[in-house]
DNA sequence: AATATAATTAGAATTATTCTAAATATATTT
DNA sequence: AAATATATTTAGAATAATTCTAATTATATT
């Protein structure tokens, strides 16, 4: 684990929001690093692969990073903002139902935020 | 509803593979239609935001579009497949969890599928 | 200190998707 | 049916996210 991967592994645990690549290097430069767009995105790839972090996609929008461990997702079908939730585990009735092996679910829940139903806006995704 | 919109919308409905837009375009060139690309991005837009068509994003590769008759999906952690599955409707069970009126979910579940399990390969993802 | 290995950098390349403005088609009114 | 309005499609440029490449720098090993 190179030091620019344990900072980057930091800052996407210590973070309540799920950041994009972007938002993880300016982060990363706010704090010391030298570090180039290009090793944000190295790092995130092995922190992936090695399974350390999560990785949400919403729809028109960067990818963003999350933490590993388990919670699931609500997503505003308006504004698209992104936030968890921890709901009651599922691993044992899906696992009982898929049959095979089952590493792991995602599980995204999609309403409409309370900001969106009252007013109109189109706010941020995080 | 456009001729193409219909056009696209049937040849999702028909399939049981999740199309890209490019496979879509392909598709929809064999039978008649001169349509480009750019107007099957377009109808794909427009035939999501109606509700009409799912979007399936999975790491690594384009949107890829599906019916909504409500289904979950496997995907394989190796090779990058993915596939439906039907599973006992957990609609009532989130709706107690979360309070908030909820839209829809989708659950993606992580596994590793037989061919992999067996052989070291990297196929397609459909 | 010399060599090998791994990490980082800068920037080009790629890919998916959206945008723009012109062209075409369809529908509506006269 | 012709004229006008509206919507759709087209071609291709633009954008944005991500990956790749090759050179450079850092770290570890002999």
């Amino acid at each position: 684990m190179t030091k620019n991967a344990q900072k980057i592994l930091d800052i996407i645990n210590n973070s309540t929001e799920h950041l994009t690549a972007e938002q993880i290097y300016l982060r990363l430069r706010e704090k010391n690093s030298k570090a180039v767009l290009a090793t944000v995105y190295n790092n995130l790839s092995s922190l992936y692969e090695q399974g350390l972090i999560r990785k949400v996609c919403i729809e028109g929008c960067p990818d963003r990073y999350d933490k590993t461990v388990h919670h699931d997702h609500l997503v505003c079908k308006t504004c698209g903002r992104l936030s968890d939730i921890t709901l009651e585990d599922l691993t044992e009735k899906l696992q009982k139902q898929i049959g095979v092996p089952m590493i792991s679910y995602d599980l995204k829940i999609n309403y409409i935020c309370t900001e969106c139903l009252t007013k109109e806006n189109g706010g941020d995704k995080s």
